[in-house]
RNA sequence: GUGACCGUAGCUCAAAGGUAGAGUCCCGGAUUGUGAUUCCGGUUGUUGUGGGUUCGAGUCCCAUCGGUCACCCCA
């Protein structure tokens, strides 16, 4: 395999077979986002680095080892293709202007990169649906975004995924919050290993969900974070939780959930299914209200979400809810001189009437041809030879039941179609 | 980036240092123009790649590429 060309590592071939499942999976996203009030924008793939770097944080891993970055040869600048899309959207949202007239509803899809090793639902480039609420201060559009999730799970028949929720306060409460944490961990400096080490001081909420149970023991006699909440924060955190028990959408409060990135306070969500081994968070969101003013905007509230299709879809899979891609109604077999142009007109009338019509191609014998017919799953072969071209017939038989063929004329077969493939 | 396991036909897998195989799929045929069943026949391939050990390597060793899972982190 070395001579041939492949795909990079990581950046998977997406057959048909699964594509037909991305499709379903795809237009039901869709439909619920415009559904309750989102309206789809898109971005570039890639911006300029310092908007990654400014949104998401100088300390984050995505920042830190994740991104493709490159300075590009013929402008000069340094760009990256895009590892999440809030920051793109944000920026667009300042660079229009699109807050002018109140809030917007907007959603988004399409390939991120992050430079990791790929394992079971992770990749470099990976794919997300992602839906922000930009000017809402909340905590009302905070519990509308979990229930439209909620909901989703729901029309896509998925189980067995569960809410964590937490909130991490205001940047001043947290900055109170991070002393106290520091001067914690430094005191425990010795159990600590190196990646808590590193982060001690550069990101050290980071620590809280360390898996090590060696720096778990330190994180569990680690200062609350609920105890620094001010009025408000709690307030927006008690408001969004009666909401969500309102709605009778299950949560579990998980003090440890901080998030990878720099630009959240307030609420912090994440879905979990416990099916998809290590990989299990399918969406992840929370609250960003000083991101527009991060990245030289108006200051605004929001807060979004992102879900991962390949984890969503292999969901799915799993649970052997693959849909089947429809099959043609007609598979159009001809062979003799001139029934190929009647094929031809055949098929486009019977297509343009609506139906699915896959029309013989390659040649091969008639033999070859009624196997193509069989394995496509059509209901009915539509033949089209030199006897009844003459007869401007087509003989229709059926595949999938065991009615006898017939002859039909051509000119009344598109109109009586709807007929012809009822099974008797 | 770290670690473990694994790379043989398009797919699923055999071959225990001695001639690379099976099933499936695909293609052709079984009296004129009729599928899926049945029967007959056919191609499956630089054993991921490059070195090394050996009389001899799919098999042992090294490197490399790729895959899988986990760590890290996240979608």
């Amino acid at each position: 395999m070395s001579a041939t060309l492949q795909a990079i590592r990581g950046m998977n071939d997406v057959l048909p077979e699964e594509a037909a499942r991305w499709l379903v999976f795809e237009r039901k996203v869709q439909d619920l986002f415009e559904r309750w009030g989102y309206r789809n924008i898109r971005m570039p793939l890639v911006e300029h680095t310092a908007l990654f770097r400014r949104a998401i944080g100088e300390a984050t891993d995505i920042v830190e080892k994740e991104m493709y970055s490159w300075r590009d040869e013929l402008s000069g600048e340094d760009l990256t293709l895009r590892p999440e899309g809030t920051a793109s959207c944000v920026r667009a949202a300042i660079e229009h202007n699109l807050l002018y007239d109140g809030p917007k509803r907007l959603w988004y899809a399409g390939p991120m990169y992050r430079h990791e090793r790929p394992q079971k639902g992770r990749y470099r480039q990976f794919h997300q649906y992602g839906a922000e609420a930009l000017g809402y201060p909340g905590p009302d559009v905070d519990a509308e975004l979990i229930l439209l999730c909620a909901r989703l799970w729901q029309e896509l028949g998925l189980e067995g995924i569960r809410l964590e929720l937490n909130t991490i306060g205001s940047p001043e409460e947290r900055a109170r919050y991070r002393a106290d944490l520091i001067r914690h961990l430094e005191a425990h400096y010795a159990a600590l290993d190196a990646d808590a080490r590193r982060r001690l001081h550069t990101n050290p909420l980071r620590v809280l969900d360390s898996k090590n149970p060696a720096v778990q023991a330190v994180v569990a006699g680690a200062p609350d974070m609920m105890q620094y909440l001010g009025e408000a924060s709690l307030a927006h955190f008690e408001g969004l939780k009666q909401l969500l028990a309102a709605a009778g959408v299950g949560y579990a409060v998980n003090p440890k959930l901080v998030r990878g990135l720099d630009y959240y306070n307030l609420t912090v969500f994440e879905w979990i299914a416990d099916r998809l081994g290590a990989q299990g968070t399918v969406c992840g969101g929370g609250r960003y209200d000083g991101l527009f003013a991060l990245i030289g905007g108006k200051p605004a509230p929001a807060i979004g979400f992102a879900l991962g299709c390949e984890r969503l879809i292999g969901l799915l899979a799993d649970s052997g809810r693959a849909p089947a891609p429809r099959p043609p109604d007609a598979y159009v077999v001809h062979q003799g001189d001139g029934t190929l142009e009647s094929a031809f007109a055949l098929s486009g009338a019977l297509r343009a009437a609506g139906f699915a019509v896959v029309q013989h191609a390659g040649g091969g014998s008639f033999k070859s041809q009624m196997r193509k017919a069989d394995a496509s799953g059509a209901r009915l072969a539509l033949i089209l030879g030199e006897d009844e071209l003459r007869a401007a017939a087509v003989t229709v038989k059926p595949l999938r039941d065991g009615r006898p063929q017939w002859r039909e004329p051509q000119a009344t077969l598109a109109q009586r179609f709807p007929e012809l493939i009822k099974a008797h």
